[in-house]
This record gives C-alpha cells, sequence and structure tokens, in this order.
RNA sequence: GACCUGAUAGCUCAGCCGGUAGAGCAUUUCACUUUUAAUGAAAGGGUCCUGGGUUCGAAUCCCAGUCAGGUCACCA
C-alpha cells in the first residue's frame, strides 16, 4: 500500500534517522525502570524527591535554554522542565539542542528521571536531570488544547475519525478513556456481586451449530472438516440452562452475541450481553435481585446512586417500581387488554394509530400497544411485568394466569435494559413452544425461530431445578451510566464501514497517458487539444499524473512542455 | 430502507454572485533560562471525498456514488 507522506511525516522520518545517526536508538529494547505515575506525584507532592517517570510528551514550551513540556502517562499529565545545563555536560549541547528541541516530538514515549518541585506559579513540575527516547512517533497526534478558562480547542471531535482511530481518540480525549475505565468498572462490579453470592462465571460456545435462544438473524459461517455450518450466538440462554441441568447453583457469562441486522446508534453487529441462571428461584426473587445488582453498579462506576442521561436523571437506587403490562397499558391508554378476543385487540389498534396487520397474534398486538403507548414513559427503572405467552417461548406460564408468563424487563428511559423469566422447565411444553415458534416461522414470520434445539430438549427431560434467568444489555447500561447516546461511544471499536481504498488510475489520466506516450513530449495545450477532455478532466488528469510523478511540465518562457517521466 | 446534514492543510474550521485555495494551532528556520491553549519574526504545507455534467473557467452550480452523523422506519 502506498500512501503520500505529509510534509510533517517526512520530517519526522528524517529525525529518526538522524537520532540513528547520533547513536540513538529509536525503539530501545531495554525496560524503563518507572517507579512513578504523574497521578500520585501530584497527590503525594514531595519537594526534591527523585521520581522516574515515562510517557508521551503532549505539549512543549521552549523559551531558549529552558523548556516546560507535558508528559501523558496512564494516569494523567505532569509537567517537566528541561534546562539545557541540567541535562548537559560541559560544552556539549547537543542533547538539548539537537536531540530534545529538534528531534524530538509531541506524541514521543520518552523516560525521564529527575526530581520533584513546584514552579513560581506553584505548578508541581519534574526538573529533567536524564531523558531517554523510548518510541518515536511517526504520525503527528491531533492537538486538541484548553485554554486558561478550561475552553477546548481544536477539539478532535470527528465522530467517523474518532471510531476509526479510537487509539488517536484515547491519546487525546481523557473523558473517552473514562467512559472505558467506568465500562470496565461495571464488568468488575457484576463479577463481584455474583461472585460473592458464590455464583460462577462460565464460558459457552460462540458458534454453535444451532443458534438459539433468542429470535435474531445470526451469522453463518462454516467448518471445514465437518464441513457443516456454524452460526455465531445469538444469545448464551440455553447454554446456561443446560449447565443449571448439569447442576451448578448459578452460572453467569458476559457473552458476547452477534446480530445480522441493521446498524445505527444503537445496534452494533456484535454486542454484550450478561446472561445469569438462579437454580430454586423465581421472577420474583429475580426482580429483588435486580435492583440490588444495579443499585450496587450504579455506585461501583459512579459512586451514586444516581445518573445523567441526556435530558433525564435517573436512580438506580433500590427497590423499583413494578407494573403489570396490562396495568401499565390501562395507566396510559385506559384500555384493558385482559381477557379480549385477537379482533377486538386489532380493533383498538386500529382505531388508535397503531400499525398493525393479520398475522399478528395477541401477543404481538399487546406488545405493540406497549410499545407505542407506554414503553417511552419509563424514565426511572421500572419492572414491567408478566407479559403475553406467544411472546416468550423459554418463559415459564404465569402462576395465576395461563395467558401469561412470569417474565419482566426493566426499562430505563424509555428503553429495555433487562429480561427475565421464570424458566420454563417442562420439557413436553418447551418443545410444543418451539414447534409453534416453527410453524411461525414457516409461515413467513421472520422473528420467529427456525431451528428446534432438540439436544437441548433432552437436557430439559432429565430435569432442570425450577430457575430464574436474567438477560442485561451491558451496551446500553453503559450508555446510561456514561450519559453517552449511542452504543459507538461505548464501544472501543464500533464495527464500520471498511475504508474507501485509493484507485489507481482515473479514465482521464488514462487517456492523457495514452496519447502523451505517443508523442514522448508534447506542449500542453496541444495535448490538451488531442486528448479532447472537458477543462475539469483535464485539469483533474493532469493532477493525479503530477501526483503519481508520471508526467512533468517543464516551463520555458512561454511554452509549457508536458513529459512523460 | 426513507429523509436531512456534512466531507477543504497533520488537527479545528472559513471560503460571499462561479474568476489565482485562506486562518488559528501544528511543522520548518532564527531569537529567547520558570512558562500556563496563544513569545516574537519569517517560511513551507492542498487528489477542496470520488466520478460525471454545465461553463471560456467549478472547492463553489447540477446529477450519480462513497463514507460519516442525525431523524424516522425496522428490531425479543
Amino acid at each position: 500500500m502506498s500512501q503520500q507522506l505529509s510534509e510533517q511525516e517526512l520530517v519526522r522520518r528524517d529525525s529518526l534517522t538522524k537520532l540513528r545517526e547520533l547513536g540513538i536508538n529509536p525503539y530501545p529494547q531495554a525496560l524503563y525502570p518507572v517507579d512513578a505515575l504523574s497521578k500520585d506525584i501530584k497527590a503525594n507532592y514531595e519537594e526534591g524527591k527523585k521520581v522516574i517517570i515515562a510517557g508521551r510528551l503532549m505539549s512543549r514550551r521552549i523559551q531558549g535554554k529552558a523548556s516546560f513540556a507535558e508528559l501523558q502517562d496512564s494516569e494523567g499529565r505532569i509537567q517537566v522542565y528541561f534546562n539545557r545545563d541540567e541535562i548537559c555536560s560541559g560544552d556539549d549541547h547537543a542533547m538539548y539542542n539537537e536531540v530534545y528541541k529538534k528531534l524530538l516530538d509531541i506524541g514521543d514515549f520518552v523516560g525521564i528521571k529527575g526530581e520533584l518541585f513546584k514552579t513560581q506559579v506553584g505548578e508541581i513540575s519534574v526538573r529533567v536531570k536524564e531523558f531517554t527516547l523510548l518510541s518515536k512517533s511517526l504520525k503527528p497526534l491531533p492537538l486538541p488544547k484548553t485554554d486558561s478558562e478550561g475552553k477546548v480547542h481544536d477539539a478532535f471531535t470527528d465522530p467517523e475519525m474518532r471510531y476509526r482511530q479510537r487509539y488517536a481518540d484515547l491519546v487525546v480525549n481523557p473523558h473517552v478513556k473514562e467512559v472505558f475505565i467506568k465500562r470496565t468498572k461495571l464488568f468488575n462490579a457484576m463479577r463481584t456481586f455474583f461472585n460473592e453470592r458464590g455464583y460462577m462465571e462460565v464460558e459457552t460456545p460462540v458458534l454453535q451449530p444451532i443458534p438459539g435462544g433468542a429470535a435474531a438473524r445470526p451469522f453463518v459461517t462454516h467448518h471445514n472438516s465437518l464441513d457443516i455450518p456454524l452460526y455465531m450466538r445469538i444469545a448464551n440462554e440455553l447454554y446456561l440452562k443446560r449447565l443449571i441441568v448439569g447442576g451448578f447453583e448459578g452460572v453467569y457469562e458476559f457473552s458476547r452475541n452477534f446480530r445480522n441486522e441493521g446498524m445505527d446508534r444503537t445496534h452494533n453487529p456484535e454486542f454484550t450481553a450478561m446472561e445469569i441462571y438462579v437454580s430454586y428461584k423465581d421472577y420474583n426473587w429475580m426482580m429483588a435481585f435486580t435492583e440490588q445488582l444495579l443499585e450496587y453498579c450504579a455506585i461501583q462506576v459512579n459512586g451514586t446512586t444516581k445518573a445523567t442521561f441526556g435530558e433525564h436523571q435517573v436512580d438506580f437506587k433500590a427497590p423499583y417500581k413494578r407494573v403489570t403490562m396490562r396495568q401499565s397499558i390501562i395507566d396510559f391508554t385506559g384500555f384493558d387488554i385482559d381477557g379480549k378476543t385477537e379482533d377486538e385487540l386489532r380493533t383498538w389498534c386500529q382505531s388508535n394509530n397503531i400499525e398493525v396487520d393479520e398475522t399478528m397474534g395477541k401477543g404481538k398486538l399487546i406488545d405493540e400497544i406497549f410499545g407505542e403507548k407506554c414503553e417511552g414513559n419509563y424514565i426511572q427503572p421500572t419492572f414491567i411485568t408478566d407479559y403475553p405467552k406467544e411472546m416468550s417461548p423459554l418463559c415459564k406460564e404465569h402462576r395465576e394466569n395461563p395467558e401469561l408468563t412470569e417474565r419482566f424487563e426493566l426499562m430505563i428511559c424509555g428503553k429495555e435494559v433487562a429480561n427475565a423469566y421464570t424458566e420454563l422447565n417442562d420439557p413436553i411444553d418447551q418443545k410444543e413452544r418451539f414447534e409453534a415458534q416453527l410453524k411461525l416461522a414457516e409461515r413467513g414470520d421472520d422473528e420467529a425461530s427456525q431451528f428446534i434445539d432438540y439436544d437441548f430438549l433432552r437436557a430439559l427431560e432429565y430435569g432442570m431445578p425450577p430457575t430464574s434467568g436474567l438477560g442485561i444489555g451491558i451496551d446500553r447500561l453503559v450508555m446510561y451510566l456514561t450519559n453517552n447516546q449511542s452504543i459507538q461511544e461505548v464501544l472501543f471499536f464500533p464495527q464500520m464501514k471498511p475504508e474507501k481504498k485509493s484507485v489507481e488510475l482515473s479514465e482521464s489520466e488514462k487517456a492523457i497517458l495514452e496519447v502523451l506516450k505517443k508523442a514522448e513530449r508534447m506542449d500542453v495545450g496541444e495535448l490538451k487539444n488531442a486528448v479532447g477532455l472537458s477543462g475539469k478532466q483535464w485539469d483533474k488528469g493532469m493532477k493525479g499524473l503530477n501526483k503519481h510523478g508520471l508526467v512533468k511540465v517543464e516551463v520555458d518562457g512561454e511554452s509549457k512542455v508536458c513529459v512523460l517521466v
């Protein structure tokens, strides 16, 4: 891949050569004995203390024989003070004048041995006694700056560039780094919460012969030696339940799921869910468990149960409100779905501006009403309970109403964050529900599952204890806890369309070359006429050829001659 | 999938009615020993996203496309 280097990149490559000529390895092998971090230095300042620090050079203010610079390490930035006479011995000033001033650049990794002091204006700084180039940076970083009023100039904000070059984003945007630190804190908090209760973190297959546990379009791949298709997992539910059958009390997994569907600011083709299954529990227990968990996580991540999301203030403090789906619909529409026939529901939808079609059954219709009229109203964490049976093929029938299931979803800011069941463990009922799904799929409902996992049914036949399971959309939760409106902001490397490749010769360039090849050299005016391109095409073509170094224009007084190189 | 907006120097952005491509930071050179985004002076740096059209002439107008962002639709 050939690539035009900018002037600044060429300068840095040149510096690289000069450093080597001075006997300085720009990419040394040896470890650097770092013994201090910027944050600790500032927190525990001691005048004159010797420190060894390392990081990226992020700014420089050079004034003659002295210079202030900022070094950025994993914890932040610290000011360092370079003085020619401190780092150079005798009359040899090369280390300061040449190496520091000319051959180092912003972005270089440098190791520094020095002493702590405070400048006249009181800023904690490191007086450099000795510095070592640890790694040369050949590409200039974006360079946001913060002024004395805290205003940021030249911020690196273009989402396309930030997502494609997340490494640069992380270097120059500390608030972006903070999001990912919080993301990891959330994982750690959940693990702690589960592990303290004796539940076990497990791993289940990502490549599955049957994609189950959710209705979603899977990615398909192919295993060569088995010569079978394999699907990337869309959910891990069925595998975790097999482990409950196997006798674990509680199992959980942070599962990367893959769904071959549309992408937008809340959907990435791969996303992270956490699923946990606990035996001998039901969904009432799971609701209490969930609100305790989220309260704990919010505190571990943000130090408080309160979080800001856009215009909303959300409080994760338990307990959360519980509303049945039936009551929710009554609350927002005055319509009671209880005991209504499919036709009655459809008629109501039609007269209330809800789009429906003939393929929708009762469950789907109720779901539409809820989605249209209720869902968006739940800002504070709220459990919506008791979903219609058709929508929940893996969930146990409600103990009081056979048309419903023991299921809840947790709504926050109008979106689903968690989904939980009293799990269906009756193998015969489960088989019938799978078969019903299959029929729906055959009829063309693309949301219904197209596979029956007979091995999962076999597992249930051995017997699964009563179990409750919970799934949490981790990315969405991170969005809420870090006040980000898009999933791309909380994924290190969101999926992007491939960057376009630079094309070879354009048609106009080829046309000009064609004519010029016969003549070797030609007057520019004549050449333009001979090629017969429009002004714009001609201009583009010539610029392109010039750039590729294929033609050259020789100017001699009035005449301009185009020459093949 | 529909619609709206955007793409110009390494970065952030101007660029009017179509007429030689601009600023700040960054870079290079020179001066400067405690500075706080921004010392002074000078210089260099461009596939104006791609392709086509209109035009004597296009960064600018028109069409098509690419990529991104947003709104909506879809979405267990």
